[in-house]
DNA sequence: CCTCAAAATGATAACGTTTTCATTTTGAGG
DNA sequence: CCTCAAAATGAAAACGTTATCATTTTGAGG
């Protein structure tokens, strides 16, 4: 392969102005330029970007860590990062992590390898390297993505998973239902507890009372939506509606339900979070709460270019705003 | 950061002897390997990934190029990548192209840029650069799966869309249904005209008959098998099941027959191809032909592995079995 | 035609590895 | 204790860029 060298040597100038002419095509005479220019046509000639990134001590490309790629949420969100990276001349890198903390950290690697930049993370883990970090070193030019917890000096972006489960939970209360159930994820799971807590305060602000006994718990998978709302059914208790704390578990509670000769909404209500692309084809349109999912890609990639590695603190939170809608999977109890 | 020069000051050894305990640590005594292994330990030490790829001319990476990542298939695809890449030290990057062949060209850069050594292409686009090579050119490390074309000197690995779609056809006829419709994709793609020549196939096994203006066009979205089954049902001709081309249209179409009140499978049976995740939990579950994904994957990740780029024709073609999974979208006809 | 900043270009030292070839060390067999 | 392959290590040259500093070229103003 033809190297810099080789094109410098064809258009009879120094390797350094053929760089100029690649980097800075302002500096370097027109006369020149055009020289170097047919020399790379002719030899074919593409710049080794390994070599670059050595020099430069930068890769222009960040990795973007996420568990699964099946997630239509995950879809729209990188969507995002590319939009804002591209304008940057920044390559994105996907890396996936199974929900595997291994997984994360030889990701991680690319970065300490210096073959990317930066690591965007859509995950509740964290890799190891996080806590190998004493106070006073560089921070790490990771951005967090929707899953955040407290004490870790980060930057991220996310929604407000309180208000936006409490403004389902209104939705439900509103239309008059009041015996609810809820299909909660794992309570391990920050998000999940902030969103219960929202469901919570959505019926509380309704007047609407808990049973505590119709909360089902999943994982945010559908079949474990499916599995919650055998459960619930299986209780014998009475329920008009089911909060579910994501689409993925909605769709299987209502496959559940469907299956049992029982009918949505006319029987039971069904809302879901996160608006899945598959939520508007479900049988019915679940209804659901529409996060902002490409913002939030955007606004990450943002706060990766943003990065301050001499800043004392790293840590910068950006909340972005979610939407109720509407679709068939709700309505107002029979009698 | 520290560097090699740094652990082999610090362990009083040359650098040459540092690299070698770090790539073949076999042939380094084991009194140096641990005074390396502490000077590692120390000043934490890693290995600069571009250095290394510089010199020895190759990055260990393959770059996977798909249109998007909502799509469950694709998630299975890569997770079979990533299975024998991981076991051969080899990292997978994930990029997108939106279907679009700029994008695709963008990312064939890093191969050119020296950045991965190869790119395994779901995709129907082909990067530019295929049209470019002259004939005594080299192969260009590429693997095509599943969408391929006749004419292109690459190794592809892909199902025998043709017979799949045959036992689709097969089962609904055999189910004694005689008035079929179809759904089908777009006939510019092959991996379109094969299946539909598959329906065509399967039904003149079965001694069915075709009605040629009950064959729909949509273009493997939920909307797109949305509008058309809403078509077909608008046509007012009468038809007992209808083959999907994919599950995704599939999903529309169940969507739009229970919106006008018609029921799947009594009224109308349905199925489609591919196996989604979310297939299973479809209103009915749906009954379709599932794909090897994880195999093709493997398989395509391999022939990558095995690529030769002294021999003359890169042509390879490995073919993989389908299943017919049956669930609850396809029963006989009624009366 | 001269002068002299400004503009353009060139020579060369990095960047951090791997690998070739040369040199030193090791230890079994005498 | 010597000999001498074999084993282990070292010196230094790549890999292909970018960036610094030095040098040359340009052309406006006199």
């Amino acid at each position: 392969m033809a190297n810099i060298k080789d094109i410098a040597a064809r258009a009879g100038v120094s390797i350094a102005t053929v760089s100029r002419a690649l980097r800075q095509p302002d500096i370097v005479k027109a006369k020149t330029a055009k020289k170097i220019e047919e020399a790379i046509a002719a030899l074919n000639y593409k710049p080794n970007m390994l070599a670059a990134s050595l020099r430069r001590q930068r890769a222009d490309a960040v990795i973007v860590a996420v568990p699964n790629i099946y997630n239509p949420f995950t879809s729209s969100f990188v969507q995002g990062i590319e939009n804002v990276a591209r304008d940057n001349g920044i390559k994105v890198l996907l890396g996936l992590t199974e929900g595997r903390r291994d997984l994360l950290d030889r990701h991680y690697e690319m970065i300490s390898g210096k073959q990317a930049d930066g690591l965007i993370l859509l995950d509740i883990n964290r890799p190891t390297v996080i806590e190998m970090r004493k106070p006073g070193d560089p921070p790490l030019p990771i951005v967090i993505a929707c899953e955040y917890e407290d004490g870790i000096d980060l930057p991220r972006v996310r929604i407000d998973d309180i208000e936006a489960a409490a403004t389902a939970a209104g939705h439900i209360a509103g239309l008059g239902h009041g015996k609810i159930a809820i299909i909660s994820g794992p309570t391990t799971q920050r998000m999940s507890r902030d969103r219960q807590r929202g469901f919570r305060l959505g019926l509380r602000r309704s007047g609407v009372s808990i049973d505590e006994t119709l909360i089902a718990h999943g994982d945010f998978t559908v079949e474990s939506g499916a599995h919650a709302a055998a459960r619930l059914l299986d209780s014998g208790k009475s329920f008009t509606a089911i909060l579910c704390e994501n689409d993925e578990m909605a769709v299987g509670a209502i496959h559940v339900i469907a299956s049992r000769g029982l009918r949505v909404p006319d029987d039971i209500s069904i809302i879901g979070m996160d608006n899945l692309r598959f939520a508007e084809f479900a049988n019915p349109g679940l209804t659901t709460i529409a996060l902002p999912t490409t913002a939030i890609g955007e606004q990450a990639m943002r706060l990766m270019l943003d990065f301050d590695f001499d800043a004392e603190s790293a840590t910068r939170e950006v909340i972005l705003p979610h939407e109720l809608i509407v679709r068939d999977s709700t309505a107002a109890p029979k009698a």
